[in-house]
This record gives structure tokens, sequence and C-alpha cells, in this order.
DNA sequence: CGGAACCAAAGGTCAGACTTATTGGTCACA
DNA sequence: TGTGACCAATAAGTCTGACCTTTGGTTCCG
């Protein structure tokens, strides 16, 4: 699952980085490197390299004569990967999972128009056959097969937009995806309405309709935001 | 200026990070451990907490018996604000702020809307006294105070819309900024229009009009592409 | 009561030895 | 000749223990 698994370091940051997005620590709380590697039985050294990484994430801050200070969620870099994962793992998976579900309702409908634009032959090509993957899985309860289809597909959008920050977000919807499916309101089947409306992205962007694959995008997102009560009137 | 001042594996990144985010090193190249830290003059030990920062920004990837190989550009956390940082410091700034730019015409206007529903009466005051600032300072070169006002403009908003993931883009929409006004495109004195289209924002968020505020907050963000020929037909 | 000197605590750095996984080559066997 | 197993070289991973540096608190003196 986590890439961190690799070495013990990676061990360590699997137990301390959830702790600490999940605020078991208050702000300000204060931990000791000397303590915390014999808590996990490792070497100050491998501790030191958790510490390093945990402040790369702007989780905490190491001083002289004082310790590893935790911060305040506010300057977490809510963006590493990594941290979202352990915030999703935690207690305030809901509460993360709308604030992504935002983010997709902001970014995805420029990504489309931009991909409807930018997109390769390719890519288009790739786009049609997600969504008719998607037609494909969309009744009998095939989840899975739904799933699989649904994150390419806007995977593909948002690589196809051919901004750097917008296909970096695409590990980010598929947690999302993923999450919903597996964890929270999926119905037995999905929206057919939602099903169509990517059938219609992907012409849009074949088409090169840009204003066309931006407003469809963002009805898709608008569902997405209400299937999580995030209401918009 | 940078926060890893601190401390010498601090001074590695400071070196490294920017060789690697300006691509001095082609995808796939491998670098050896010990050969770095006797580069530059450190210990193993500091060494190794250097590379473990590089790689949680998936900069680079440590394994055994291979080296430290450098990851792809599409691997890399360009969320980091360190990340960012190195990469406006380098060669592809232009690019970089072209994305960076881009992103914000997607998050703004969503931010403003939600802002207009969130924003404390405090924010609201903050908000106004912002956009006074910008209208003070809009006349006769006074761009350092114009800008100052600016940012703290969009950090406002960004925070006031009470999703998290928006908040953390306070210091990415600083960075565009205060790039746009120290090196790139800025005239004499700021777009009339834009000053305007600020106070309006701030009135439509204190009249809770969220459409309103979306939109004249969308009209803002296009004046920023089309500074930086960006165009949207 | 205030400031200067002192001290201890905790992280920072270093050097060296040892461990372990991975790779690439070699050699034997089919 | 091809293919498998084995082995040795390699570079990262880990641990230990020593010493340095900064800094917050305490104490003592004016």
């Amino acid at each position: 699952m986590s890439i961190t698994g690799r070495g013990l370091h990676g061990h360590v940051l699997d137990t301390l980085g959830p702790e600490i997005t999940a605020g078991a620590y208050p702000p300000g709380s204060v931990l000791r490197t000397d303590e915390l590697a014999q808590r996990f039985d490792v070497s100050r050294s491998v501790m030191r390299e958790a510490v390093r990484v945990l402040e790369s994430m702007h989780l905490v801050e190491s001083r002289r004569r004082v310790g590893v200070t935790v911060r305040p969620a506010c300057d977490w870099n809510v963006y590493d990967p990594q941290v979202i994962r352990w915030r999703l793992a935690g207690a305030d998976r809901p509460r993360q999972l709308r604030s992504l579900t935002v983010l997709r309702s902001a970014v995805e409908p420029v990504a489309a128009g931009l991909a409807a634009r930018n997109a390769t032959a390719e890519q288009c090509a790739e786009l049609t056959e997600c969504a008719l993957g998607m037609v494909a899985n969309s009744r009998g309860g095939q989840l899975e097969g739904y799933l699989f289809h649904d994150v390419a597909f806007h995977r593909v959008i948002l690589t196809a937009s051919g901004n750097d920050m917008f296909a970096r977000l695409g590990d980010v919807v598929a947690e999302v995806l993923t999450g919903r499916t597996h964890h929270d309101v999926m119905f037995d089947d999905p929206d057919p309405a939602a099903v169509t409306l990517h059938v219609q992205v992907a012409e849009a962007v074949r088409e090169r309709d840009a204003a066309r694959a931006e407003e469809l995008t963002r009805q898709i997102t608008v569902g997405a935001l209400q299937e999580l009560d995030i209401l918009a009137p």
C-alpha cells in the first residue's frame, strides 16, 4: 500500500504519521528523539531520518534544546499524497473527503476545458475507451470494474490538460473515487446520469469543444458534491 | 528565505534540490550517497537525511545496490512549497508560473464563492481593509505596498473559504503575485480594472453573494491569465 | 528587581564497523 | 546453445558511541 514500507524509518512513519495527522498530539506537543527511538526500538539515526521526513511535510518542527514539536494542522503539507493517505485513514476521513471533493469541483472542469484544447489523438481514444468501460460496468453491481475505468478517465483528463499541477492531482482523485466506492456513499449501481456525462465529456474533448467539456465536467462534480451533501444553492 | 536553512542537511538540500528540479540530472540518473557526502563535505548521516527528504518529495528514489536514482518530473510532489520555490528559482520559471496561474484560475473563483458563504465578520473586515489598501497603493508606483495588500487579500479569501486544501494555496498565490511584481510582467501601476474587481469581491463576500463573488474573482483570474498570454477564447 | 553568567538538556554531527538486499556475472548442467 | 542456480561485489541500511552546538532555564550578584 504505502511506499514508505521500505526500510525501518518507513515503518516508523507508518505509525507516527497517522498518529500526528489524526491529532493524537495537540499542536505544540513535544516529542523527544531518544524516546521515540526507544519506543519504536530503532537507532537514533533511523529515528532522525523519520523526523526529517515529518519535518519536510511540515507536520513537526525540530529545534535544539526543545525537541520535536508538533505543528498545527494549518501548517501541514496537505497536498503531500502521503499526508492525504494518512488523513484519509484517520478519524476525520469524511471531512478530508469533503475537502478533496471541493478541490475536485474547482479543478476538474478547468482541466477538462484545457484537455479539449490540448489532448492528443491517443488521449482522446483513451478517454473514449474509459467512458465505454464505465458504460459496460454501470449495471449489475460491477463496482470494481466501474471504479477502474472511472479513475482512468479522470486521470486522462487531468494529464491531457497539459498542466503538471493538474496532472499531479490524478492520485488525489483516485483516492477520492476509491474511497467513495469502498467505504462511503455508493449505491448498488452508479448514477446513469453520471455515466452519460462521462461519455459526453469524452465526446466534447474529441470534438475540441472546450466550453462544453468544462460545463459537462462541472455537472459531474456537482453530482459528486451532492453525494456528500455539500449543497450549492 | 528558505526554511531548510537550518542544519547542514538543509544546506545540502538548498543546492541539490534546485539542481534536480532544474533537470541537471536526467531521469534515471544515479547518485551515490558516499559521493554526495564527499561532494558536500558532510557525513553520511547528514547526507542520508537529505536524501530521505528528497525521497519524500518524490524527487529521487533510493534503492539498495543501485543508489539514489532521480525520478522523472511527472512523479515530483509539485505541490510541496519547497519544490515550488526551487522550480520558480530555476530556468523554467515562466512555465511554472503559468502552471500556477492556471491553478489559481481554477481554485480562486470557487474559493471566493465559498468565502462568501463561510467568511466570519472579522474576515469580511480584513478583506475590505485589504481592498482599500490596494486602492490606496494603486497609483504612483507603490508596487510593494500594492503587492502586500494583494497577497493578503487572496490569502484571506482562500482561508475564509473554510477548505483546508484551498487555504494551503495561500503561499502559492503569494509566490505567484510576488514573482509577477518582482520579475515578470508588471507595468508601472496595476490595472485599475483589477483594483476595482477586488473591491467588488470584498463587497460581494460581505453581502454573502456567492455567485457574484465567484464571477468577479473569475474575472480577476482571467486578467492574470491574459497577463501571461494564456488565452481563453 | 534586573541582568549577566552558568549549566544542563536535547538535537546536530561525525566516524567507523557491521548487516542486508540486490544485481550481474559465472559456471555447471540439460 | 540456452537456462538455471549459485556466488561475489556493491551500495544502501543500521547501529553504536563519542563529541559538538545551541538554547532555555536557573542562579547569583549588583
